[in-house]
DNA sequence: ACGCTTTTTGGGAGCGCTCCCAAAATCTAC
DNA sequence: GTAGATTTTGGGAGCGCTCCCAAAAAGCGT
C-alpha cells in the first residue's frame, strides 16, 4: 500500500537514484528532471521511509530526554520545572526537525532501574541524549559517557563533570544576589532551607549562601541551615526548625520550599516579610499565586532546556567536540516576600482592618 | 565497532539466522546451540539493531504522544494535568517495553501547526499514537482517523467521536456529585465558572451541573454560569461576575478555577465556605496546598494516561478493533471549601482571634 | 563536427535485521 | 542399517533507503 523509491521512479520515468537526489535535493539533478519528480511526489502524496532512511543513513534525526527515577517526583508536585525544561528542548527539536523520545523512569525497584538504562543506552534509535538532572542518576551517565553516544547533561552532574557537556544556571551567584538584597533590607540572622546534596543545584545555592554572609561579615549558626529536599513538605518542617533560632529572614532553595515555608508560618501567625524576610529561588509559576507574592531568584529552565538542545545537536552534528560547561545566568525577582516592594499584600490589609 | 548477526554468528560457529532464532527465541534451537550462542552474545555484549529489526519487521515498538497546541498551555500553570498523563502512559510503555516518542507543539501560527502533523503523519516510526485533549487537534485526529494508524484520544474528541477510541471519565456524574453535595449542604443559589465550550471536559461538566440542578428542583439564572478558560484567570473573573449575583455557592470547572475564585473571594473578605461554599473538579495536588482545601471531584489523570495505553496496545498488537469509549468513574473529595467538614480552617481562625 | 570537460543519471552494494524455503541433521521404528 | 518423519540449520531475498562509481548526456571551444 505504502509506496516506495522504486515506485516513484517508475511513475516519473527515472532512476530510483534521482528520487533520492531530488528528495534530499542534491544540487545535480536538472531542473526539469526535479520538476518532474517532484510533481510525481506530490501526487502521490509519497514521503520516504525514515527507518530505511535510519538505516542507510545510521542516523535517526531523533534523540532522547531521560527523566530519572528522582526527579519523576517532580512531576507529581506544583512545581512545572520538568515540563517546562521539556518544553525548551521542544522548543529547539521542533525547528530542527529533530524527534524527541521520552524516557521516564517511575518504576521504583533498582533492577528495573538497571534495565530501564539498558534501554536507553541500546536504543540506536537516539542519535543522542539530554539527561535531566544529571545529578541524580550518575550510573546512566556513567555508562553513557563509555559509549559514545553524545549526550548533554541539564544541571551539573557529579563525578564526570569536566568531560561532560552540561547546561546549569548560576546558583552560586543566584543565591549570593537573594543574600545581598536580604542583607541590604537590613536582616542579619538570615537562615537557609535547601534541597538535598546530592543535587549540585542545592549544593551550589548553599555554597553561594555561605559565600554571601560571609561577604556581608554575617556569622551562620549551623542551627539556621536546614537541609531536607526541594518540596513544600521540608519547607514546613524548615520553618518549624528555625522559627525557634529566631531567624529574620530566610533563603528557600526553591520556590516549593518557600511556599511550605509560608504556609507554615501562616498557621503560625508569624507574619511575612514583617517577622520573617523570605526569598525563593526560581521564579516559578506559582510565586506570583501565593500571598504573599515572592520575592525569587529568576530561574531560566526553559532557556536551559533550548540551551542544551542545541549544544547536543551540535554534538550530533560534529560541529562541536569539546564538553562545555554553561552557566546561563539568573536575577532577583523582587515581589512582596522580602520586605521591599512597598505595596503591602492584602492578607495584613485584612487583618489589620478586623 | 558495532558487532551484527553475522558476526556473532561467526563467533559462535552458527549462521545468521540460527543467532536470530536465538534472539527472538524462537523455539526450533536446540539446547546446546541456544547457549553457545547465548554466551557470545553476552561476552560481546551484543544488542540487535532496532532499526534494521524495525525495517524488516515494519514494527517500531514505539507510540506518539501528541500534546496539542492549547494544550501546551497546561505546562506553564501549575495544574500538572499533562505530565501526570504522561506518567500513566509511560506506566503503561515501560511495563510493555515501548517506547514513546514525544510530540509537543509549542509553535504558534498554524502553518506550524499543519507542519507538526505533517511530521507526526508520515514519521512512520510509531506503531500508534495517542493524542492528549482530542478536542483540540481534531484537525489531527481526522487526518489520523484517514490513515490506518491506530491511536487513542484521551479526552471526549470532538466529530469522529464514535468511530474513535478514547478514554475520558465520567465527567457529567462528577459535577453532578459536586452539585448534590452542594444541595446537601442547604446550598440553593449555586453558580458555576467553567472551562472553554470548545473542551469537551467543560461541557460535559457542564451539562452535568444543568442536570443536577435539574434534579434538584432548582432553576439556573443564566447570570449564574460564567464561561471562560480552565485556569486562575478565568477564576479571578468569574468570582467578580458571580459575586453580584449573590450565590451561596460555586461550582468550579477545574481545581484551577477554584484557585482563583479563593484568591478573589480571599482579597474581597468573602470568607469561604461561610459566604460561598465552593467545590472543584480535578483533585490536583495543589487542592491540599490552598486555604481552605478545596472539596473537590477527583479526576484519575495517571490511570487515564494508563488505560489509553494499555488501549492502543491493544489496538496495535492486533487484540481489538472495534472503537471503545471508556469514561473512568469520579468520586467526591470533601475537603474543607464546601463547609461541610467540621474542622475550621486557620484563616478565619486566625482572623477571629485578631 | 569533434574532442574534452562537466553535469546528470543509473545501477550495484550495503545498512542489519526477519522470514521463508530447502537442505542437513537427528530421531524413530522396524 | 535404513526409510520416513521430524527437528534443526543455512542461505537467499527482501524491507526501503543512501552512497559510490561508472556510464551517458550535455556543454563548450575550436
Amino acid at each position: 500500500m505504502n509506496l516506495n523509491l522504486e515506485d516513484i521512479a517508475r511513475l516519473s520515468g527515472v532512476s530510483r537514484s534521482t528520487v533520492s537526489r531530488v528528495i534530499n535535493n542534491h544540487p545535480n539533478v536538472r531542473e526539469a528532471t526535479k520538476e518532474k519528480v517532484m510533481r510525481v511526489i506530490r501526487e502521490q502524496n509519497f514521503h520516504p521511509n525514515p527507518v530505511a532512511r535510519m538505516l542507510a543513513t545510521q542516523r535517526a534525526q531523533i534523540i532522547g530526554i531521560v527523566v530519572s527515577q528522582t526527579a519523576t517526583t517532580f512531576f507529581n508536585d506544583t512545581s512545572s520545572y520538568f515540563p517546562t525544561i521539556i518544553q525548551g528542548i521542544a522548543d529547539t527539536t521542533n525547528e530542527r526537525n529533530y524527534g524527541t523520545l521520552l524516557w521516564l523512569n517511575n518504576g521504583s525497584d533498582s533492577e528495573n532501574e538497571e534495565n530501564f538504562y539498558r534501554r536507553i543506552i541500546h536504543n540506536r534509535l537516539m542519535d543522542g541524549v539530554i539527561v535531566i538532572s544529571g545529578s541524580s542518576s550518575r550510573i546512566l551517565v556513567d555508562h553513557l559517557a563509555e559509549t559514545n553516544i553524545p549526550f548533554v547533561c541539564i544541571e551539573r552532574p557529579h563525578g564526570v563533570a569536566d568531560r561532560t557537556t552540561y547546561v546549569s544556571i548560576n546558583n552560586v551567584e543566584g543565591a549570593k544576589q537573594a543574600i545581598r538584597h536580604l542583607v541590604s533590607l537590613g536582616r542579619r540572622r538570615i537562615g537557609v532551607v535547601m534541597g538535598p546534596p546530592e543535587n549540585t543545584d542545592a549544593t551550589d545555592r548553599l555554597a553561594g549562601y555561605y559565600e554571601a554572609m560571609q561577604e556581608a561579615g554575617l556569622e551562620v549558626d549551623p542551627a539556621w541551615v536546614f537541609v531536607g529536599q526541594f518540596t513544600t513538605e521540608t519547607g514546613l518542617q524548615g520553618a518549624r526548625a528555625l522559627l525557634s533560632q529566631r531567624v529574620d529572614a530566610i533563603f528557600a532553595g526553591s520556590d516549593q520550599i518557600a511556599i511550605g515555608l509560608l504556609q507554615a508560618f501562616h498557621e503560625e501567625g508569624v507574619r511575612v516579610p514583617e517577622d520573617v524576610a523570605i526569598v525563593g529561588f526560581d521564579d516559578l509559576p506559582s510565586a506570583v499565586e501565593v500571598t504573599p507574592q515572592l520575592t525569587t531568584v529568576h530561574h531560566p529552565i526553559r532557556e536551559k532546556g533550548a540551551v542544551a538542545t542545541r549544544l547536543l545537536l551540535e554534538q550530533i552534528e560534529g560541529r562541536s567536540v569539546e564538553p562545555q560547561h554553561i552557566f546561563l545566568p539568573t536575577h532577583l525577582v523582587i515581589r512582596q516576600s522580602c520586605g521591599a516592594a512597598r505595596v503591602q499584600n492584602s492578607v495584613q490589609a485584612q487583618v489589620q482592618e478586623v
